[in-house]
DNA sequence: CTTCATGCAAAAGATTTGCAAGTTC
DNA sequence: GAACTTGCAAATCTTTTGCATGAAG
């Protein structure tokens, strides 16, 4: 999906969705998902706030908080919570799935796929009588480099 | 392992961890240590302190809020962090691995292990160059007895 | 008697909310 | 015009901190 496309689709979206429960449509909103789209990776809604400052708009914080979840729940952003605590949102729409790998040492985020994990996760909802909506996956260790970084400590002091 | 068994290694990890590191033994830690484990499940501080007060003894938010994470370093806690963003503690000595299975309609949380998961888990990160040391897997969806209770409010509303 | 811990209350953040003014439908 | 939104500031909530007092080693 191209980056037009995306913002296409997340318009469409957001507008439906608006309209499905009486909702209205406002700049705020628009202005709001064009900056939230041109975000990469994880972001609070401080994050939001200085994108739509350098995008020449100005926002109050509380219209961000009380959007954020709107666009969620339009299917265009999705939370997530990353182990440390902190609450994260990062694009759903023409975003892939995935997962993510952090080293414990230097934060270091990598987001993976893995079919095979995802068909288990089913085998174990239905074990328990669940349907799955949704999950969340973070392996959490060192990476290479850091690994190697120590390795060198130990070697060459 | 039975009860009291988790106590008496809970008290020794927590003096050693005291020891090496020249922190004191106080009555407020003991105390709180053996309140901590006879939580079940998930807790946040104020259900602590509520147990604190449940067994006539008297703490502080703050001495609470300082000693989790030295129980946390001590090996007796973990932390985990629930996709709701919630922070939560639960007891890690004496109690196995596992996983999270939750109710988005209830929030009935069911603790799961399933080896062929983490087995995968082991090879995305050796794919990836990590070296695991913690993983957080969070199976989110509607478990049986809601959905159930969809089904009969659409058959007979 | 030195260092660390505690309790309290104040501070700091993060998020939510009440309300008047402005917009959308 | 009725209902929904926004921005602001005040209110909440959660967690952290400064400081004087008390306890541990």
């Amino acid at each position: 999906m191209t980056k037009a496309a995306i913002h296409r689709a997340a318009r469409q979206r957001l507008d439906l969705y608006l309209r499905e429960r009486g909702l209205r449509r406002t700049s705020e909103r628009e202005e709001l998902l064009d900056c939230v789209l041109g975000i990469p990776g994880h972001f609070g809604p401080d994050e939001v706030l200085s994108a739509l400052k350098r995008a020449g708009y100005r926002a109050s914080l509380a219209t961000i908080y009380r959007n954020l979840p709107v666009l969620c729940a339009a299917g265009i952003l999705r939370r997530t919570c990353l182990s440390s605590g902190e609450m994260r949102y990062e694009r759903a729409l023409g975003a892939e799935h995935h997962d993510h790998l952090i080293c414990e040492q230097c934060s270091t985020v990598v987001e993976f796929q893995y079919e095979a994990i995802e068909v288990l996760q089913e085998a174990v909802a239905e074990r328990y009588g669940f349907e799955l909506t949704n999950h969340h996956l973070e392996l959490i260790g060192r990476c290479r480099a850091c690994r190697d970084a120590a390795e060198d400590r130990r070697v060459a002091p």
